[in-house]
DNA sequence: TTGTAAGCGTTATCAG
DNA sequence: CTGATAACGCTTACAA
């Protein structure tokens, strides 16, 4: 009874418009190396047919999917989406299309992504972060994947960067900290393992504690998965001490989103009774009463230029210039004099 | 200079093992279709090469990609993230990967991913919501592909649907508006073309309005774009007229937040001043202060059962059956009896 | 249980 | 400018 009609192939196309299957390939792809009339007589016998070039096919013959593929920590938060959203859109203009996977910030799901992502033909990879197992760079290198990396720069990464430093950013932003009278700090860091942008940004804070001469002890650390609600717990694990910190140091603007929420539920004042700042410069960050003191990251810029050094280093095979990108604090309520 | 290693292939692996392609790929496929001194030796020589099957070339042969594709309107927000992470994970058990991508809430856009995710040989394709061309659900007829709807529950769609009734939630939650005395509402609407879940909701909440008797009028609508930012503009607007709303239903929780945070903006006591209202029931608004009333959906449910829907179809080529879930309110504070 | 060989739908090379 | 035709790497009858 139903009529089972399967995809058109070019050979459909070209029997149709009465040409070779190599002729409308080439309309397709080098529609400038086929005369006017001929072009003209295949395109609508696409139309006609609904032609579509199987995917699978043309990867095979080309070797080449015009495909880059991304992962990243997690799709679950603002923190990656504006960044990753500009990397796509400029993806796009030069023809590419982005495959996304999310590695829920554990280093054994990103590899058997990156995995994934190879054997499925990406023609690039975008990382977060340099932080991983040193085989996996082998793999990249012996099958000559083009690969960069976003979120964290390092000249002498293993692979080139586009980022930030954000070491001497939470530097910064603890600097300024310390120099409004803070004495009793506490940051609220995310997961470090596997996490370069969460290690480099806590010893950017502690980094800060030396150079001013203050004691170690100074600054209370606690590590804590990446969600708004462990920002909140563990901010009032830490306000419920005796003597609780005057600041607290988020890893991340969601963590610090929960901590200000959290403040507020336990009728802390903030920036009175305690400064909360933040890291990214997310939406929310703006939005928060009181606004989130932060470090602003270029999202959108970091992200366009990660498209376009990619699809250089696939398209010439080159090895890839890095960048380092800057930030600065964006200084809104949350953070004040210590008291 | 350079030892240009072409990633290895089912012939090195079969010379490497001394065995034919045939019984490498048996192996990998149907390992109880080899003895095991022979799988053994495969296995090997697999490991010794670092062999991982040519994804393009498995598909052009099997006609199978274990990939099943979604597109969502935006993951910029974590309106669909928590579902969507069921639904992958679901997924990944039966061994299928995900392939998502999104839509910007632009239909043209959507079409487009469509037919590209198509192109790229997915075994079956969530949709969300059943507002789409005509043309499209002809274009996945004709081409076969399993396709379901999730987030919209829809007994007559063109698509069987996983989802809940967008009118219904919304109409009870107007009706609770009203039933505490409301009688200047307002609603921040999502955009509604192409969006039968703004759609559906708005319509709902106009039920409601007729159901009690109440003059349309005394419903005010905002429609705006998705994000958090437009909810708090769009908030503004309303409650800067002469005689503003004293209640604001919003569209969904992140809108909702918008408003919320711009309530306390502008020196409003919510709910004393002026109630709100989300939808969605995502993490923030449990945390938000005061916390949101708002409509609970079973994401994880959601996600899970349309994995499981959707491979049901793919591997039994049966039409699918859909399934109506069902939702809440939740009640916490950001909503009172009318002053 | 294992091997042989015929596709799968493109692209690209090489003639014409 | 256009047409044959040989890859591309894998799966899957069909044979042995």
């Amino acid at each position: 009874m139903s009529k089972l009609k399967p995809a058109p192939t070019l050979d459909d196309v070209a029997k149709q418009a009465g040409v070779s299957t190599a002729t409308v390939s080439r309309c397709i792809n080098t529609p400038d190396r086929v005369v006017e009339a001929t072009r003209k007589r295949v395109q609508s016998a696409i139309e006609a047919l609904g032609y579509t070039p199987n995917f699978a096919a043309r990867v095979m013959a080309a070797k080449r999917t015009f495909t880059i593929g991304a992962i990243i920590p997690t799709m679950d938060n603002a923190i990656f989406a504006r960044g990753l959203q500009a990397f796509q859109e400029e993806l796009r203009k030069h023809g590419y299309t982005l495959l996304v996977s999310s590695s829920a910030y554990k280093p054994e799901t990103e590899e058997e992504q990156i995995r994934t992502l190879v054997a499925r033909g990406a023609d690039g990879l975008l990382l977060i972060g340099h932080d991983r197992a040193p085989h996996i760079y082998d793999f990249l290198e012996q099958r000559q994947i083009p690969a960069l990396v976003a979120w964290s720069f390092a000249a002498e990464g293993k692979l080139p960067s586009i980022g930030f430093d954000n070491r001497q950013a939470m530097f910064d932003l603890a600097c300024k900290v310390i120099g409004l009278g803070h004495r009793r700090l506490a940051m609220i860091s995310g997961i470090t393992r596997g996490n370069d942008r969460a290690r480099l940004r806590l010893e950017g804070a502690r980094d800060a504690i030396r150079h001013h001469g203050l004691d170690p002890a100074a600054l209370q650390v606690v590590e804590t998965p990446y969600e708004i609600e462990n920002g909140a717990e563990a901010f009032s694990g830490l306000m419920s001490q005796d003597t609780p910190p005057t600041a607290v140091m988020c890893g991340n603007d969601v963590l610090a989103a929960g901590a200000l929420l959290r403040a507020q539920d336990m009728g802390l004042k903030v920036p009175q009774d305690v400064s909360i700042t933040g890291f990214d410069d997310i939406e929310l960050a703006r939005l928060l009463r009181p606004g989130l003191t932060t470090v602003h990251v270029p999202h959108r810029e970091m992200g366009g230029k990660a498209a376009r050094a990619l699809i250089e280093m696939v398209e010439h095979s080159t090895p890839g210039t890095g960048e380092r990108l800057h930030t600065h604090i964006v200084e809104r309520q949350s953070l004040s004099p210590a008291p």
